[in-house]
RNA sequence: GGCCCCAUCGUCUAGCGGCCUAGGACACCGGCUUUUCACGCCGGCAACACGGGUUCGAAUCCCGUUGGGGUCACCA
């Protein structure tokens, strides 16, 4: 019996900057492959396109697939037995990968000029024609390439695509096939000897030994040339899956500029990573019998290849936010307050991370602000807390209506002198004097709680009255119901 | 434009010839709950792109049309 080869594949970024959603996707379903078949996921750094790369890229993307709860077992950081996991610093392999084509017909020195390039391409749209590199009848040899060098010209190695059909086998869209003659000769080796991504990619997934590549469609067109090139070294060709694309609301690609698709984005804006990697498993595949709730560990059981969809999916952020608010709700409280600390420490924003809170106040923001659906939320609803009396700002909406309107002015004129009273700052104690008060005045606990809101927190918002004024303290709390009754002119 | 891929509610999807008067989730609409906001609860609206076939029978198979996407770089 043929043993299966054990699974190994991999994520392959180029290190531009953080974890985009598409690319946290990519490398979920290779993980969850790996992680299902017990095999290897491999995390290596396409860095071949050195005008692009971003100094400390590598070292986000590998925080933000850890922040997901995605490890790896071989790649940058951890090493392995295929190192290095940096294409810039495997050159030697690609030079000679790009030696052996050569001396064996398959590829050839070329030496045009970006600006003959764009004049050939110009003509052949001109002519209305698909532009393919002409192979020259005979390939230039060494002479030749030192004559365009002394002439400045760039010198680059080209792939001598072969003329015959080429059929990816992929798992997810079946059998494609581009004709003969519909690639042609591309190039492998730039002039300034470092490859391109498909030289690169077909020459580690060899060296590292990878069986199945998984990855985005956008790569589909591109296989035939990669197949190619494994058959003219000799290499096994991988098994394929192609994912379907992750757009936008509007059905375009998704692009940074159509707002956060950083996973770090997500994950400064208070979204929780359980909720944000079960989300993202959902574009493009789905366990089927209706579940949607799933654990990393859980996906593992449940996914396959064959379950993975062929359409393109729209990443709503409205669905999200409500799988975010369903998880933050399930959450035990350690789960989420050691979410809230990691949000804390990312949020550069929230008022409540510049006023670093004690740990009791922290729980006890997320106990009294439960409901919310992101952690941003708690900044908007308590954030209040933590500013200087003197900073609050006054909603005057809020002012007009609810303390001059309504008669606010007079409730906390005459609340003022009872509270002051209170000796202990409780809940039960706050909330037992208010509904005593309510009682005596023959109104509702609306009537006394938002005049209290609006002094207090200068707006409608906030979590309920009592525990708001436990968390405020008795001395601000009287303070600035003192400095709301000066605001009455 | 050439080549390739795709096509179920607004969105993510279930469905792999009869179980479908098409199921779930989000959104939306209505109601309830409520000291604000949010949460929650109940109910409702809503789709097989179109046209031909095949078949006793088609959302499911085939062809075409239309629509959408990808790709045609010394970017990945």
């Amino acid at each position: 019996m043929n043993q299966p080869r054990p699974l190994r594949c991999r994520f392959a970024p180029s290190p531009t900057g953080h974890l985009h959603v598409g690319g946290a996707r990519t490398a979920l379903f290779n993980w969850l492959l790996a992680r299902k078949a017990g095999g290897t996921f491999i995390v290596r750094i396409e860095d071949t396109d050195t005008e692009r790369n971003v100094p400390g890229a590598d070292r986000k993307i590998m925080e933000d697939l850890r922040w997901l709860g995605l490890t790896w077992d071989e790649g940058i950081d951890v090493g392995g037995p295929h190192g290095p996991y940096y294409q810039t610093r495997r050159l030697d392999l690609y030079a000679a990968a790009a030696r052996r084509l050569i001396e064996a017909g398959r590829a050839y020195y070329a030496f045009d000029t970006q600006e003959e390039l764009a004049a050939m391409r110009a003509r052949a749209e001109a002519a209305k024609q698909t532009f393919r590199y002409p192979r020259p009848a005979v390939f230039p040899d060494r002479r030749d390439v030192e004559r365009a060098r002394a002439q400045g010209r760039p010198v680059v190695v080209r792939f001598a695509m072969p003329d015959e059909d080429i059929t990816v086998p992929d798992e997810v869209m079946g059998d494609v096939t581009v004709g003969a003659g519909e690639l042609d000769d591309f190039v492998i080796l730039k002039a300034d000897s470092i490859p391109t991504y498909h030289l690169a990619n077909v020459v580690d997934d060899a060296a590292m030994e990878v069986n199945l590549v998984m990855r985005g469609q956008e790569f589909l067109a591109q296989t035939p040339r990669h197949i190619a090139l494994q058959r003219a070294l000799g290499y096994p060709t991988p098994r394929y899956a192609h994912l379907p694309l992750i757009m936008d609301l509007k059905g375009r690609k998704l692009s940074k500029r159509d707002g956060d698709v950083e996973v770090f984005s997500f994950r400064a804006h208070g979204y929780l990573p359980e909720a944000l990697v079960n989300f993202i498993a959902l574009l493009g595949w789905s366990p089927g019998a209706d579940r949607e709730k799933l654990t990393l560990a859980e996906m593992i059981e449940l996914f396959g290849i064959e379950r993975i969809g062929r359409t393109n999916a729209r990443f709503d952020r409205e669905k999200l936010l409500a799988f975010n608010t369903d998880y933050a709700a399930a959450a035990t409280p350690e789960r989420l307050m050691a979410a809230y600390e990691d949000y804390l420490s990312v949020a550069e924003a929230s008022p409540i991370a510049r006023a670093r809170p004690d740990e009791a106040t922290r729980r006890e923001l997320l106990r009294v602000c439960r409901g919310f659906r992101t952690f941003p939320d708690i900044d908007a609803k308590a954030g209040f807390i933590f500013v200087d009396d003197a900073a609050l700002a006054y909603d005057p909406a809020a002012v007009a209506k609810v303390l001059v309107k309504d008669g606010g002015y007079a409730i906390l004129e005459s609340l003022l002198p009872l509270l002051e009273k209170v000796e202990e700052w409780t809940t039960g104690r706050l909330e037992a004097l208010l509904k005593g008060f309510c009682e005596t005045r023959q109104v509702g606990l609306g009537k006394v709680a938002q005049p209290l809101r609006v002094a207090v927190s200068g707006g409608t918002i906030s979590p309920a009255i009592g525990e708001t004024l436990v968390l405020l303290g008795r001395e601000k709390t009287l303070r600035r119901i003192r400095n709301a009754l000066t605001l009455r002119s």
